[in-house]
Order: structure tokens, then sequence, then C-alpha cells
DNA sequence: ACAAAGGTTTAGCTTTGCCTAAAACTATTT
DNA sequence: AAATAGTTTTAGGCAAAGCTAAACCTTTGT
């Protein structure tokens, strides 16, 4: 198996994220990885040389099947290390990121595999997102936006977006994690926020940019 | 807590390793590094700039108290992880080295003690070396080579030196682990080899290379 | 004491990966 | 259809970290 530097891998994922297997534009993508533009030229043309990524000067960018593979690969280590840190160190899910971001750069198909064997095989991590199999199969991504319930359905929080520390906090205060159920009261005509009662009976309201970032099932 | 690149941090642990505080020579540096004279002297300077090494041309290269200190640091990392790696995800001793080394550059204070905590605060790794604790202080190392005893000593095993991946096998088939209990029965005169009984009865000879790398304490 | 041997440093080149500034291309607007 | 705005690429630098070859110390042997 070839090697990749870690910058590599970052572009690959920036690709993967912004595009999946699609073209993305340069400007984004520099943006993504927090470089500039030309930064991002030259290294979707190292990729390109790997075979990696396709590119088309002015035109297209993006993952050739290979790329995506390995896309997959990254994210599925990424997401591992982070149930790790969850499951088993403690760490709160706001955290997590910049570690996992840091481990997923370790170089072993052993290991990633000792490790999902180690943690059950999980196929969400910690935020719900799914974890790619080791076969590159994605499984399904759970759940709509609270929005998308009618009020008084019953339901279960089942993924929240990544939506950086204090989203996290906010959480964690108004003690959402994954499973809790609740049931939807109203949802306001004037600014979309939602009121939802919780399983001790407790009322309380989340603004629509908390909402928008929690995703849930009917009951 | 400044940054330092990975291969700032190799060069730390070399030195650490061949000098503990003391002088190293840079060709002696050179190599365990696996890069030639040049890189080395460059790779110095470059830490005697951050205060990490004391340099003096042509004469001296050693790791200041600082260089020290994050010697020990790194070295706590790596020996939690090859903790980790064969107690909770049952790779074998002669398999974690290589992973070790790459999750030793992850940087995270709290990552580190949050795993030493989840390891159950060990002081020895795998292999019987003694883990640097938080505060610096190193544990005391166990063992002395099988050769120091006298015929008729009864033996536990309490560390091994890295010696490589057939040294390891080798153990394996001869049933040697940490713990383990032997009665030493007789030193040749001619090639030093060492013949042990082990607990169930069975009788076996070790080559002065196996058993100079095998440490025990007498029981 | 001096010359050869051996180890260390300097000099100069390579690659990766980032940057800024300038040129080139695409797209939009009139 | 042409000009302008916006994006992307080229050109040319810089730092880290490696290398080889050449120059420079130190040590050692006679």
């Amino acid at each position: 198996m070839k090697t990749h530097s870690e910058s590599e891998e970052n572009y690959i994922k920036a690709l993967y994220h912004l595009g999946g297997g699609d073209a993305v534009s340069n400007g984004a993508l520099a943006q993504r990885v927090g470089a500039k533009g030309p930064s991002a030229t030259q290294a979707v043309k190292r990729l390109a040389s790997k075979g990696l990524a396709e590119v088309i000067p002015y035109k297209v960018v993006k993952l050739t099947s290979e790329g995506l593979a390995l896309a997959k690969h990254i994210l599925r280590k990424h997401r591992l290390w982070d149930t790790f840190l969850v499951e088993k160190l403690g760490f709160g899910w706001e955290e997590v990121h910049p570690l996992a971001e840091q481990l997923e750069h370790v170089q072993s198909g052993e290991l990633v595999e000792k490790l999902a064997t180690y943690l059950g095989s999980p196929i969400h991590d910690p935020h719900g997102d799914p974890i790619p199999q080791a076969d590159g199969a994605i499984p399904p991504t759970m759940g709509e936006p609270l929005q998308q319930f009618s009020e008084g359905s019953r339901l279960r929080v089942v993924r929240v977006e990544d939506a950086g520390t204090d989203f996290f906090n906010q959480l964690d205060q108004l003690n959402i994690s994954l499973g809790k159920e609740f049931t939807l009261i109203s949802i306001s005509n004037f600014d979309s926020s939602i009121q939802l009662k919780a399983t001790d009976g407790s009322l309380f309201w989340l603004s629509h940019s908390m909402s928008s970032n929690i995703y849930a099932i009917s009951l």
C-alpha cells in the first residue's frame, strides 16, 4: 500500500467532504484545508500524479475512485477514533475532533480493524455520523432536522452536526444527547424556534440555529 | 505549549536514548534516527535554537533540561500507547513498536493523561520498561540479565529488550513472557548458554544472545 | 611533531508544501 | 462583442529536512 503525507490526506478529506466524488472549486478546497489558492492548485497536481484526483485546469477538480476509497478509509479511522475517545477515554463530544484529526493519520490497516473490533464494530460515531465500513460501504445517515417534524411528534435524537464548541456546550446544558427522546410541542411561526418536552416533563425552547443542527427520528 | 515537528521529536528521543542527559556523538545520533551525518548536525542546530539541546561544534551535543523533560514526555506517550495496543487491542509485543512510534507524536496533554488513567496508571509497559510518570519521575528499571543469576535460582521474567521481531518470535515459541517463572538449571562454561526449567517441568536451553536480552528478578 | 584516518561541519542541491504577486482564463454585464 | 469582475494558475520565494561531496577539526600512530 502506497503511503501518503498528512497534507495529501487532508486534501483528500476536503475533496471528499466538499464534493463526494464530484467536482469541487479550487477556492472552496483551499479554504477547507486552511490554505491559499495556489497551494491547493499545487496539491491537487500532486494528487493527480498519484492517480487520486482528476484535474482539468480552470475546470474540474475531483477525486478518482481510488481517491474516493482512500477518503472513506480516512473518514473511517477518524470516526473510530472519535468513538474511542468518547466511549473509552471519557472525552466530551466537543473535544474529540482535533484529536481524531491527528490520530486519523496513523497508518496501519491492522490497527484500524483491531480498534473497530475493540469498539464493537460501531456503524455510527458519538455524533451519530456514519462510520464507513472496511469494505467502503457507508451506513445510512440517520435522522431529519427537528423542523421536519410536526407538532405533537414523539422523536429521538440520533445525530448532531459538528457546529462548534459553543453548540455542544449548549446541548450539554440543555441535557440533550444522542438517544434522548422528546415530544415536539410547537414550532414558532415567527422565528422557527422549537419547543420540546423532555421525558421528565420539562419544557424548553430551541432557537432555529440550535434545532437545525439536531437530527431525530420519529418514534 | 510550544509545538515540535515529528523530526525534532525523533532527534530528541534519540538523544535521550543514547545519552540520557549526557553528550552523544553526531554519528551515533544520525545512525539512530536513520539519517546521515549532516542531517543530524542541522537538526541539532534547530533544537539548540529552541533551547532543547546544547551544542559545541566538533565537541558536544546533548539535551538541555528542557529537552530532557520533553524526551521523557514523549517516552511516556510511547510506552502508554504500547501498553494500550497490547492490553486493549490484543497486538503481540513484537508488533507494537512502529505503531506507538506514530501514536507518540499526537499532541495533547489531556489525551495522554486520560489514556494513562484508562490503562490504570501503569508504571511498566508490556516489555517491562518503565513508563515515565506525568511529573517526570521514572520508575525503577527492573531485573538483571539471566547471566547474573546462579545455578539453582528461582526467578521471574520481568523485562525483555526490544531486540527485533525474530527475538520476540523466539520468545513466543519458547513460551516465555513477562511474569513467567523459571529455575536456572545451569550455565554453560563454553558458550554461556543457559538452561532453564519451566513450572511445567520442561527443560530448555537459551543461547547467550537470547538470554542477555531477558531480565529477571530472584524469587 | 606530523601526517593519515576518522568523524563533523559547511556548501550546495532536492522535494514538499506553503506563501505573495502577477498573469491567464472564465463568466457576466452592458 | 468588449470590458470588467472573479477565479485559477504560473512564477518565484521561503523553510524544513533530507542528501552528497568537499572542507575542516580531532585524534592517533609512528
